[in-house]
DNA sequence: GCCGTTTTCGGCCCGACTGTTTTCAGTCG
């Protein structure tokens, strides 16, 4: 069994035993177990059948988990899980999804109204039954009206980050099949969107047939939608994301990679440009229309070239100007993962970050960075312990010291800034003054008005020492929609003011997104790509997808404050 | 549940809001 597996399996008794009302300690002694595994370099598993070792060597394991995490390796599931599976059904968990009910509530509306799923949660809202319970009211019945709709529309999506990891463990499984030439994801997963609805795969070569058998027996196709000659459909895993397969002739891979990774908007707009210069395009290849005469498909090079224009890199394709820049030769030069010189969002053991100061500026050493950031929590973020004024101050003393020891990275110091209900900047400018680079976000309060949203940020905005306005729409991906607020007129200022808009590369934000990115660069605003690492690792994966946002947004190295290099970023973030 | 020990029990991050109360429980972050 995986880490990720154990982790979730854990997550899950967790959050059953919350509903059972169970001991809070407890409860929490499972959550942080679950964490500490899901990052866990080292597979548990291999601990748990390795004789000389003991997983109770694992910080957060003891004896309890210890005989869960046995259990779970040698036959799935453990006895307290069982327990409670037995007494609540585990549909119960969506529930936990619906914002307005917590475990309290479910609790209530399953022992009182036999509420177990969610269609059962809306129509006991839709009979106005909900307010008859105690301290629920018409409401909360809208709340949770709303809030399933809104859960509706994400379902049959998924993150970014799942897609890929799901096509990370698929094509190596597939390329042990002898005899392929070529095999990528395709689809938006290729173009970098931020959630995925199905996985396209396509591969070519002598193979590719019996790679399609592979396919439908892979242990973790959880049902064939379809097989035949060409292409087959499984649904991958528990979360049952559609992957399909298609197997392709060598000389039309470059047309199917065109064709299947979309999207549908740019790609209409594509084969009508064929059609006006008498060619038609197809996912096996772009052929003349008088006489069927194949031009090109074996490259995708080659079929943008044949319609006049420089290959458009996938991130792009979204026929929303990009085809126009590309015939007039003007399609940015958009930045890379290699343009990156730091990571200005991190968070360390000092707060709620799992890793030292010093083992986070390792990792950030090992990347090849010049320089980082450190920017952990303010008070305001009681549950993360945050930092006050004192504590800041003496960060930023150490943070100066450290930097005398040749620690072969420049380490700033920084803070990640609450910004209050009412704009002001969690803690006093004198203290901020005295950091190097402060990160300002809304982590509270995020149901407020349009109008007022956009008055506290402008505010925030005022403050002499923010320099980086932190994932700035407050989304979390299939989970929260943005706040509300005035975009344009929040960037326009940032842009005015010298302050810089996050793309906060952790895949359950990429926040900001591609499109509000290329409008704020638009307004005239400039960026930093961060990771909000909160472990050494989140670092390195982190950061790619901060850049396939960035790359949505249209950005070039030049409008990125952490693809400078050191001497010209420490002067940009100086105080005038 | 875990952890550390002042070793086998006590401590473990907590403040604010909301809708429902009529003094506060549940939710959220």
């Amino acid at each position: 069994m995986e880490n990720r597996e154990i982790a979730r399996l854990l997550a899950e008794t967790a959050d059953l035993m919350e509903i059972g009302a169970e001991d809070g300690f407890r409860i929490r002694g499972y959550r942080n177990g679950a964490s500490v595994i899901e990052s866990y370099p080292e597979r548990i598993e291999d601990i748990v059948r390795n004789p000389e070792r003991k997983i109770t060597e694992v910080p957060g394991i003891g004896k309890g988990l210890a005989g869960a995490i046995e259990e779970l390796c040698s036959r799935g599931s453990f006895g307290k899980r069982d327990t409670l599976l037995a007494k609540y059904p585990p549909t119960l968990l969506d529930l936990l999804r619906i914002q307005g009910l917590g475990p309290k509530g479910i609790a209530l509306v399953y022992e009182h109204l036999k509420v177990a799923t969610i269609d059962d949660l809306e129509r006991v809202c839709n009979e106005q039954k909900l307010r008859e319970l105690p301290r629920m009211g018409a409401k909360l019945e809208e709340k949770v009206l709303k809030s399933i709709a809104q859960y509706r529309q994400r379902t049959g999506r998924f993150l970014l980050s799942f897609a890929k990891k799901s096509a990370a463990e698929l094509i190596p499984y597939l390329s042990e099949t002898g005899g392929l030439e070529k095999i990528s994801a395709a689809g938006s997963l290729r173009r970098g969107k931020e959630t995925i609805g199905d996985l396209d795969l396509l591969v070519t070569g002598a193979g590719a047939a019996e790679a399609l058998e592979r396919f439908v027996v892979h242990p973790k196709a959880h049902s064939v939608l379809g097989k035949g000659a060409n292409k087959a459909s499984i649904q991958f895993g528990l979360e049952g994301l559609q992957v399909d397969l298609r197997a392709l002739p060598h000389e039309s891979y470059g047309a199917a990679m065109q064709y299947f990774t979309g999207s549908k908007e740019h790609n209409i707009v594509i084969r009508s440009r064929a059609l006006k210069l008498g060619l038609t395009l197809n996912e096996y290849g772009l052929f003349r229309v008088e006489n069927e005469q194949r031009v090109g498909g074996e490259t995708e090079e080659e079929i943008y070239e044949q319609l006049g224009m420089r290959w458009i890199p996938p991130e792009l394709r979204e026929n929303s100007g990009e085809i126009e820049a590309a015939l007039e030769g003007r399609l940015p030069k958009l930045i890379e993962l290699s343009d990156i010189r730091g990571d200005l969002h991190m968070h360390t053991t000092e707060t709620d970050g799992r890793a030292t100061l010093e083992e986070m500026a390792e990792a950030a050493r090992a990347l090849g960075y010049q320089y980082i950031a450190i920017t952990d929590h303010s008070k305001a973020l009681a549950m993360a312990n945050g930092l006050d004024e004192d504590r800041a101050v003496a960060f930023a003393k150490r943070v100066r010291e450290l930097n005398q020891n040749g620690l072969g990275i420049r380490i700033f110091s920084g803070l990640e800034c609450d910004i209050r209900r009412d704009g002001a900047l969690d803690l006093a400018e004198d203290a901020l003054a005295e950091l190097d680079i402060v990160v300002a976000s809304v982590h509270s309060h995020m149901n407020l008005e349009a109008g007022e949203m956009t008055d506290r940020l402008m505010r925030a905005l005022e403050s002499p020492n923010i320099r980086v306005m932190g994932h700035p729409t407050g989304r979390i991906l299939l989970h929260r929609d943005p706040f509300p607020f005035d975009f344009e007129r929040v960037a326009s200022e940032a842009a005015r003011r010298d302050v810089y808009l996050e793309i906060n590369g952790s895949p359950e934000r990429l926040d900001l997104g591609g499109s509000l990115v290329r409008t704020a660069k638009g307004l005239g605003a400039k960026f930093a790509i961060s990771t909000d690492a909160h472990h050494p690792k989140s670092l390195g994966i982190n950061m790619p997808y901060g850049i396939t946002v960035a790359r949505r947004g249209w950005l070039e190295a030049g409008d990125v404050l952490n693809a400078l290099p050191l001497e010209q970023f420490a002067r940009a973030i100086a105080k005038s």
